[in-house]
Order: structure tokens, then sequence, then C-alpha cells
DNA sequence: TTGTACGCGTTATCAA
DNA sequence: TTGATAACGCGTACAA
């Protein structure tokens, strides 16, 4: 049942466990266990004999196994709305920041913003007994949710504000954003102003819009905020940058004729052709905060769910000066 | 040792197993395991009665348990190389729509390009007993990636070439990619080329010149390509935007004054102020074929490795342009 | 159709 | 310091 590869060492072709371990290295399987586990209560003779039959049967841990035993693992998953959607993945490297430095791994998945995806990955991941998911969900609302925390699994909210009493959630204010875009706005002495955004059925593009409307209206400014709904979801910023290229391609100058503010400051918006002034997020401290809560979540009986809100900061760059 | 929230039912804090099911439904616990896995050995009656049951504990089948009993997991794993990287989250793309076929659930693995954490996800992974990993490796030549192999996980190379006798790999031919860049130029009436890529001692890099210079020399043109060389890895394509932004600060007029090709079309080479020729690589394709790779090197025991080589293709756009 | 007993690989406990 | 044994939760024979 062994096959020899070229002048390595034979492998057992069903990888060896710790009593094959134990038996190469003629001890028990308490000792073995030991040497990985409490590797001083053993002595160095025999702890050296044991690695090295773990080298030539090529052991690797079981961890199927110790999770069962341990009733807990040493991962936790980060469910994200689009992996190819670069706010998400700067999100993701807050988590694996904080994974990292806890020795936890971070699992990503992917749900597409399709719902059953999402779920078919909460239910994974549960039945994986994860120390906790973090998600931004499809649908913030959505009981699915409350069902994985109920069960045991903490959740935590990325980007979402979710259920306040059922898990924390971490989000920025996006309603102060639009506040600032458009106080910037103002105070550059701009009057006739457009609100390009994604679906209004996006709580964020709402906030956004509402902080908008009450700097305009507190500004003194008569009229209102023109608003042209986009379909898709994308990033606030490359519909910014793509605004700007339709621009340049009409003959209308930026900022002299038009003046530009992007939300998300994705790093293309300093590079664009007009760099462009933005409202940024703190993405990769999104991420950390996240997984802060999650892991106190996870490990702290004292804890309690709350809702963190981050602050946006306005940017000015090129797209928008003072006329 | 149950706490009631709200109007909800009554949840055992310590998640309830198959055993408790069984005494909750007043049945054997062989009868809740075919209630799970063959649902038609049981009665209507019976079968209601455990899944009412299990509703009211909140059973969440346990995983650990499963496999160690199984022997594998349903998982497989893409470890990225830089999920911040378009290239990377299209090909996770391509392997999540094989994987959601095939019903395997797929945990995307981050190495950012550090070599230590690539370990420490291949070892987890590896513990996990997961069907097999897909790769993108900080260096195709690295032993260890040979060593998950002799230990039994199957193990992809994507978009590097790896060691042929240890596992398939799916790539881009950059070779040609170089010369249809530089072909194309040539064919436009270009006669002076620079070369502006990442480190030459990446092989796609080195591979992507030397396709360029070979068709540079064969066209008969005199002289040769100028490199220069950039440090930084990232996606050809943002490096292009970067450098025909430069261009317009500058008033070099693309395609009047000089022409540009990009590497990798990535979305806003469509969109940039000058859309950007560019050759394009199949990523999603690339994804798509690893995991199918990757499937039936782990499900058929007649599996043997082959090398996929896709082959690029030149996007013709407004940066470049009969003179 | 339903119930019982055993084993998966690991770790913890206790005895030697 | 080391060794034997019992759990962890589930799936699957086999017996009823």
């Amino acid at each position: 049942m062994t096959r020899v590869l070229d002048d390595q060492p034979a492998i057992p072709v069903r990888s060896a466990g710790v009593k094959d371990v134990a038996v190469a290295a003629g001890v028990s399987l308490g000792t073995v266990s030991n040497v990985l586990n409490k590797p001083d209560r053993v002595s160095v003779s025999t702890r050296s004999r044991v690695e090295q039959a773990m080298a030539e049967l090529g052991f690797v841990r079981n961890e199927s196994a110790r999770q069962l035993r341990a009733g807990r693992s040493s991962t936790v998953a980060y469910v994200m709305l689009d992996a190819s959607n670069p706010f998400f993945t700067d999100v993701a490297q807050g988590v694996e920041d904080v994974a990292e430095r806890r020795d936890l791994s971070l699992f990503m998945c992917n749900s597409d913003n399709r719902i059953e995806r999402e779920h078919a990955y909460l239910d994974r991941l549960q039945q994986q007994r994860v120390q906790g998911i973090l998600v931004t969900p499809v649908d913030p609302t959505d009981p699915a949710l409350r069902e994985v925390a109920r069960h045991g699994t903490p959740v935590v909210i990325v980007d979402r504000v979710g259920d306040a009493d059922t898990h924390c959630s971490v989000a920025v204010d996006d309603i102060l954003g639009g506040q600032l875009a458009i106080d910037h706005l103002v105070d550059l002495g701009h009057e006739r102003i457009a609100f390009v955004g994604g679906p209004q059925h996006l709580g964020q593009v709402r906030d956004q819009l509402a902080g908008a409307r009450e700097a305009f209206e507190s500004s003194g400014s008569t009229g209102g905020v023109v608003v042209i709904e986009t379909e898709a979801l994308t990033v606030a910023d490359l519909l910014t940058l793509g605004l700007l290229q339709q621009c340049v391609g009409l003959g209308i100058r930026v900022p002299e004729d038009l003046a530009i503010v992007g939300y998300g400051d994705i790093d293309f918006a300093a590079a664009a052709a007009v760099p462009l002034s933005s409202v940024r997020q703190p993405r990769r401290n999104l991420g950390r905060t996240a997984a802060e809560l999650l892991i106190d979540e996870a490990s702290n009986p004292e804890h309690t769910h709350q809702q963190v809100l981050f602050t946006p900061e306005l940017v000015a760059r090129a797209s928008t000066r003072r006329r």
C-alpha cells in the first residue's frame, strides 16, 4: 500500500495518523499526542524519534478530528458581497490583519450578490463550526442572519447595519458622507447639483442622498438636488470614473464646467485623467474592527453587541476647485 | 441550560446533536441519521416528527464529525497571490463556476504575496483535508508545493507553470502575448518600441519580453526593444493606465505620438481616457479549467497531470491606430 | 421500517 | 516520563 516516488521516501497512500506514527516510533499513542501538544513533557530522545517517524510517514494532523474533540475550530470566515469589488477586498485585508495576529485562518467566500449563495455559505460555515462569520449580506434584514446567530455562531455585519440585538455591525456613516460631498461643492460656490448613484433600494445610497439633500437645504440654496439613478451596484468611484471619461469625451471641462466628487476613493481616483475628489471610507479599518468585534463575541462571555459607525473623510483633488 | 430569546423558541446553549434530536423526537439515533441521509427509508410521519425536533432544537450538522467519518471534505480552496488584483478575482469566479456546479464550496485564501502566509494556508488546508488546492504561488518552484501533493492533496498551479510531474497547471502563453503586442505595433508602422514591465525575475514578464523581442527581430526591424523595468507587481494594465495618464499630463498624444498596448485587458482598459488596446487573457476560463483539473485529480484514479496553456488575444482600441 | 454497536483521529485523564 | 482508555458527533453496517 505504498508507492515510491523517485528518490523521495515512501508515502502511504492513505495518510498516516497518530496511531501509525506511534507504531513506527515504537511509542504509545499518547506520547505522540504529547509531542504534538505538550512537547516539554516528552524526553528529547523520544521526541526526536517521534518527529522523525512523522516526517517519514508524511504525517499531517487531521483537523476534523481535532475540532471534533475540541468542539471549535480556529477559523473565521468573511462572506463577501462581491469579491471583484476593491472595496470588499480592502475590507478583507483588514480582517486578515487581525486574524493573522490572532493566529486564526480566514476563509473568504464570495456570495456574488446572490442570496442563495450567501445562504449556502452560511450553512456550510455553521456546519464547519467556524468561530464566527463576518458578512456583508445581500439583504441586511434577512432573517437567515439572525438564525445563524441564534444557533450560536457569532455574526458581524460589515458595511451594513443589521439587527442590533443579534449582532454587531460595522458601517460607514453615509449620511455624513453625502453631507461632506455637498458641503464641499457648496463651499466652492456650486449651486446646481446632481446626485448620480446606484439603486435607491440600497440603504447606503439612500443615506448618501439623504445627507446630500440635508446639506444642500441647510446651505440655504434654493432648488434641489437632481437625482440620476444607475442600475448597477458598483463602487461609486468606478461609476465616477466613467462619468469623468464621458465628460472628457463630450468636451465638458472638469472642474471648470462641472465639478465631480466621487464616493469611495479607490486607488484609481487619484490617478484619473483629472484626479478625483472623493469621499474616502476607512475600508481596512472597517475590516479590522469587524474582526475584533467578532473575536470578542466568540471568546468573551461578557460581550455585548455594538454598532460601530465610521466617519468618512473628504479628499479634495483636481476634480473640484474654487471657481 | 437553555435561554429564551424574546418569543423565539428556546435554543440549547450547546448546540444539539443527532442524539438530542433523537430523544426529542422519541426515536432512535439511527433514525435521525436516516432522515438526514436516506430520507426515503423513513416513514413520512416519523420523518416530519424528526424534522420538527431538529428545527426546535436548532440542530446543525457537525461537519467535522462527518468528515472524520467520511475521510474527506467537500471543499476546495484557492490560494490567491493577491486578492486585490482583479486578475485573480476573475480567475476565482471561474473556479466558483465549477465548484458551484459540483456542489463543492470554495474557500479563498489570500497569501498577499508572502511566502510564509502561503505556507500557513497550505498547511491548514491540508489539515482540513480539502479535496484539493488551487494556488497561484509566490514561487512556482517552491518545494513546499510538491510536498503538499506528495502528501496526497491534489494541487493545481494557476497562472504559473509548476513541476509537471507532480501537478497540473494552467497558464497563459505570455511569449505569444508579447508577440501579439509587438506584431500589432509593427503592423501599424512603429519602429521604436519600449517594453514597460514588472520585475524581470517573474517568469511571465520574462516571457512577455522574450516574445516581444522575438517578434521585433523577425519583423526585420533594426535596433532593439528598450526595456523599462518597474518594481511593483501589478496587473500590467493598471501600470498601462498610469502610463497613459502621464502621457496626457505631459501633452504626449496617444496614439499619434505614442501608441500603447496594455497587457491584461482589465475592465478599465476599455473605459480609459483613451481606450487601451490590450492583450487579453481568458481569466475566467483559466479558473474554470484549473478547477476541472483539480476535481479530476481528486476523483478520477486514472488522472494524469497536464499543463494547459491558454492563448491570449489582442484587442485593438484607440490607443493604437494606423498612423 | 427502526434500533444498536462500532469506528473515524485526536486529545485528556488517569494510572503505571 | 510514558501508556491505556474514554470521549467528541456522526454514519453505517447489521440485527431486530
